[in-house]
RNA sequence: GCCGCAAUAGCUCAGUCGGUAGAGCAUUUCAUUCGUAACGAAAAGGUCGUGGGUUCGAGUCCCACUCGCGGCUCCA
């Protein structure tokens, strides 16, 4: 007999060799119906897999995260099972359970899959998931792996095979289909009901962009039609909040190809709203002591030859901009930074003075290769929202939780509360790769846990995702359709201020090394309002919200009243426009609640009479009639409310 | 940059087998002067992304380019 914990802490004892699955019936006919994967002391397991010895047991349903991804994954299997009946020959690279479903790479050996194909896929899928054949997992000799899946041809997997050590390898089948894979799987294909090919892209072979392009297959599946409908219809959803749509609705922002690809043309009411975000920034930085520059669009190339940028990256940016002069050779900023140091540089500088910390909407250009752009999140001239603090290395970490104030008081007042947070370390074991002391690294690397730590910030550790001149804190917010975005970030940086080499003089008289802290809440001006926009769904808080009144006159009789209503509330700070169209109210209440307008004011003759107005909330209907100026009031307070909670 | 897919009126889209361009919304004009989510009528609006090719004839087929979309790679 062996005992089995559970997670509530009771135990319970089975004979040895029970499996989870066969633990979940003992529970209840139900569990053991819901249950798709387990944990067995906190390691992945199969519930069809034998448990020996005492253990704490997990069980996974669909609710859990564990339960999905073993759903998933399975399958990814049973995807490419479909494949290889549909298409013999095929080779499979890897197949894993990803956010939203599974994707599996395939080699197609000159079959020529579209997207035509895609109910066929989905169609064969379903037909093997109707089998219900079980999905069994065996161990496997490193040299029968290499025979199994080398007689097949499957390169790909051999090549995986052969990086893997020997006595780990386990492979998984279900019906005629062998894969390499550690699992775990759920028991049987029957649970897979619903199944949706998504779409195709080319993926290079590992992620190597100078190995073979591999074809990706992405897929989702549920255990449900109905579940499957639902999820279909919420991504439907997501896409009427897109910001390139939403964009373009409310006249914020627009492309033209006579300009350039990546290249945003801000439109009155969007360069408004950019800049009220401006002047909300603007407002902090200066309470938490950083001085406004500004610096050109351009810098001479020697510039970034001091850097280190142009050696890194010259090639593949827009190229130098030259002069009638011979030789003389200029570059768009790609960074504010080199500016900003040669602003540290303008004068002998003193310990008195650090932390320095020097603020700038600096608008910067980067090439960014053609099928990365993407909307607003990924252009090719963007405005950060940057600024640099020199400091003393025993300042940093009290700089940083400086930063993180600013950019949780944004977070708060633009109500992102899922946001992610990320501390990118360096590689322990690939330390050439990166500029610096170990001194220095350890310093900083330790203030950024320290400072996350001591906001409370669950913040994920990722070594080797530090840039080569130091670590960074980076929070990243989802767009619409999931998809990860960085905002904010606070890098340490010993890289410049060595290049530059920038000092001051400590209060022993002797010349110290300053170090630079690169810091943009927003990231940039553009991505911000990308991601804003998806997040409100185009409804932005009233501060924000390009017109935060419309005044609906009930006839072109009142035309002239709204014109009077109109004047005093922009006497007021009201941001007000009138639709003085010759519509029907109806028509005009329908067409401003989708300009997604805060308030609408309609006024009539009772109003005309009375000096009032009625007052109507954008997605919540009538508010009923008041005076102007107390609306006028009330809209200031909402507004002041809503920066300061 | 790579793989795949697309581009038709301001917007959303239809256009069959290659035979000479269509709808709804928006716009303009007329009518209406209206009380909380679409009143009605009419008009105007297009070198079918650009350039080449095939063909008696191309929105439709082929090639290149541009822009865009979904991924991959990249992201100072």
């Amino acid at each position: 007999m062996i005992n089995i914990t559970f997670p509530d802490g009771s135990v319970k004892q089975f004979e040895a060799g029970i499996t989870p699955l066969a633990i979940a019936e003992s529970i209840s006919p139900r569990l053991a119906q819901d249950v798709l994967a387990a944990s067995v002391n906190d390691k992945e397991w199969d519930l069809s897999r034998p448990i020996n010895e005492d253990a704490s047991l997990k069980l996974f349903k669909w609710d859990d995260p564990e339960g999905k991804h073993a759903f998933w994954h399975s399958s990814a299997h049973l995807l490419a099972e479909a494949l290889q009946e549909l298409y013999p020959g095929v080779k499979f690279g890897i197949g894993p359970a990803i956010e939203n479903g599974f994707y599996y790479d395939i080699d197609p050996a000159g079959h020529n899959i579209t997207s035509a194909d895609f109910p066929a896929i989905e169609k064969k899928m379903l037909e093997l998931a109707r089998r219900k054949e079980a999905i069994v997992r065996a161990d496997i000799t490193k040299a029968d792996a290499l025979k199994m899946f080398g007689d097949r041809g499957e390169e790909y997997k051999c090549e995986l095979i052969s990086e893997l050590e020997d006595g780990t390898i386990t492979t998984y089948t279900q019906g005629a289909f062998t894969d390499l894979c550690r699992g775990p799987h759920i028991p049987t294909t029957a649970p897979i009901k619903a199944a949706k090919i998504m779409s195709l892209a080319g993926a290079y072979w590992r992620g190597d962009e100078k190995r073979n392009q591999l074809v990706r297959v992405y897929g989702i599946t549920f255990p449900k039609q109905k579940m499957l409908d639902e999820y279909l219809a919420l991504l439907e959803e997501a896409k009427k909040r897109d910001h390139r749509k939403l964009g373009k609705e409310m006249e914020l922002f627009a492309f033209s190809a006579n300009v350039g690809a990546g290249l945003p043309l801000w439109l009155p009411k969007g360069a408004a709203l950019r800049d009220r975000l401006e002047q909300f920034l603007r407002k902090i930085q200066k309470q938490y002591g950083y001085q406004q520059v500004i610096t050109p669009h351009i810098g001479n190339k020697n510039l970034y030859v001091t850097s280190g940028h142009y050696a890194k990256y010259g090639k593949d940016s827009f190229q130098p901009i030259h002069t009638p002069e011979e030789g003389e050779e200029y570059l768009l900023k790609p960074m504010n930074c080199p500016h900003h140091c040669e602003i540290f540089r303008a004068f002998p500088r003193s310990y008195r003075e650090l932390p320095l910390r020097l603020a700038e909407f600096g608008t910067v250009y980067r090439y960014e290769q053609s099928g990365e752009l993407h909307g607003l999140t990924r252009v090719r001239g963007f405005t950060q929202d940057d600024a640099h603090i020199f400091c003393a290395p025993d300042q940093i970490k009290d700089e940083f939780l400086k930063v993180m104030d600013i950019i949780f008081y944004i977070f708060k007042a633009l109500k992102f509360d899922n946001f992610e947070a990320q501390i990118s370390l360096r590689d322990p074991n690939n330390k050439e790769k990166y500029i610096g002391s170990d001194e220095n690294w350890h310093l900083a690397e330790q203030a950024i846990i320290e400072a996350c730590e001591e906001k409370g910030l669950k913040a994920r550790k990722e070594l080797g995702e530090a840039a080569f001149y130091g670590p960074k804190l980076d929070f990243m917010v989802k767009d619409a359709i999931g998809r990860r975005w960085q905002l904010g970030t606070i890098q340490v940086d010993y890289n410049l201020p060595e290049r530059f080499q920038l000092e001051y003089t400590g209060a022993d008289n002797q010349k110290h090394r300053p170090v630079m802290i690169h810091r943009a809440p927003f990231g940039s001006m553009e991505r911000f309002v990308a991601v804003l926009l998806e997040h409100t769904a185009g409804k932005f808080p009233l501060w924000l919200a390009p017109d935060q009144a419309v005044i609906l006159p009930i006839s072109e009789k009142f035309n002239d009243y709204a014109y009077e209503v109109a004047r005093q509330l922009s006497a007021a700070d009201v941001r007000v426009i009138v639709d003085d169209r010759n519509e029907k109210i109806g028509r005009k209440i329908r067409d401003n609640e989708m300009r997604r307008i805060p308030y609408m004011l309609i006024v009539g003759e009772k109003e005309a009479e009375n000096g009032e107005i009625s007052v109507r909330k954008q997605g919540e209907g009538d508010k009923g009639t008041m005076k102007i100026a107390t609306f006028a009031q009330n809209l200031a307070e909402e507004v002041n409310n809503s920066i300061n909670q």
